[in-house]
DNA sequence: GCACGAAATGTTATAACGTTGCATATCGAA
DNA sequence: TTCGATATGCAACGTTATAACATTTCGTGC
């Protein structure tokens, strides 16, 4: 019990190449579950984001979809699916760079906790139980109501740090 | 001693009309002693987020501060004044209203800790070592440096909360 | 005061991001 | 198949932010 909710609480995942499949296999059966349309466009968008690895921006998503698609789409056809995905909880907005990835775990309610590689751009996604107490424990001292957790990270992820004290 | 950590680390700060001429103080006297210009237009800058109490948006300001000088003012003038002022650690940006406030502790390294209410508008500033503390200790097991920490805790204030329980 | 380089600001244009409003098409259930 | 609800197409526009280059102001040494 106690090795599983650590393991929950401090998960790590990449947004490797490995978890588009699943990514879009859990998409599409919670929207299944929910009665919920899980269109080519909203897939399409979905997968590009898994692929992607790093937060990838709209009008990015947008040329991408130009050339999957063979026709050019327009931004508010974009929006729209991000809005839906978000809404799901399948992807999050990365304030910071004005760009969104998939959730690691859109199954759980959690603040998506972020960390960002300024130098090679991939985020990382943890979750981070205690912190969130925290949090909660000050809104208590203030009287707020949280509805939304924005935490996002940024600085150099381990593989860039390496390079930079090896290779220079 | 352990008051005033509490005091510290738990500080809570309304951005509140008091703190205007303080807050300006301060910032000229950091400026004076690190060799820098308080020019006019970053101090009116600077006055004006101190005077609004809210995150508050660059274009916002050009208006602003086209009233006040009495001519129109370009975005460059302004983003730079911001620039210069977020470097300075006098004001943070919030990511999620693509807006600024003056940082409350400018004296001291932090976290900024916004809690920002979505019917008043109005922000609050806290400090968490703790959580810093949580988040540092996740950076180490990613090998991750964190250079910026972006923390923006969204929902209703204590007394948009109250208002919404008694008058409707 | 004057010359000079550094710092700050002015100015114009444009990039990047996001939304509104309305028309059309598609879906899903009666 | 009809009909309301949902999703998409499309054009225009609004907002936020930056690039590039000219000009002014500041601070220092002469
Ligand atoms: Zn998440
Ligand atoms: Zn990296
Ligand atoms: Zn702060
Ligand atoms: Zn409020």
């Amino acid at each position: 019990m106690a090795p599983v909710n650590t393991i929950l609480d401090r998960k790590l995942v990449f947004h490797s190449l490995g978890a588009v499949s699943e990514g879009l296999r859990m998409a599409e059966a919670t929207c299944q579950q929910r009665g919920l349309q899980f269109t080519e466009i909203r897939r399409s968008v979905l997968e590009c984001m898994w692929q992607s690895g790093q937060p990838i921006g709209a009008y990015e998503l947008l040329r991408m979809l130009g050339q999957k698609f063979g026709r050019p789409l327009s931004p508010p056809t974009v929006y729209r699916a991000l809005e839906f995905l978000q809404e799901q909880g399948f992807v999050t907005r990365i304030e910071t760079k004005n760009a969104f990835v998939p959730c690691a775990f859109p199954d759980r309610d959690h603040a998506c906790v972020f960390f960002i590689c300024d130098q090679c751009g991939n985020s990382f996604e943890v979750q981070n139980a205690k912190a969130e107490a925290l949090f909660e424990e000050d809104a208590g001292n203030l009287g707020f109501r949280i509805d939304k957790r924005v935490i996002e990270l940024q600085g150099a992820c381990a593989s860039c740090l390496s390079l930079e004290a090896t290779g220079n």
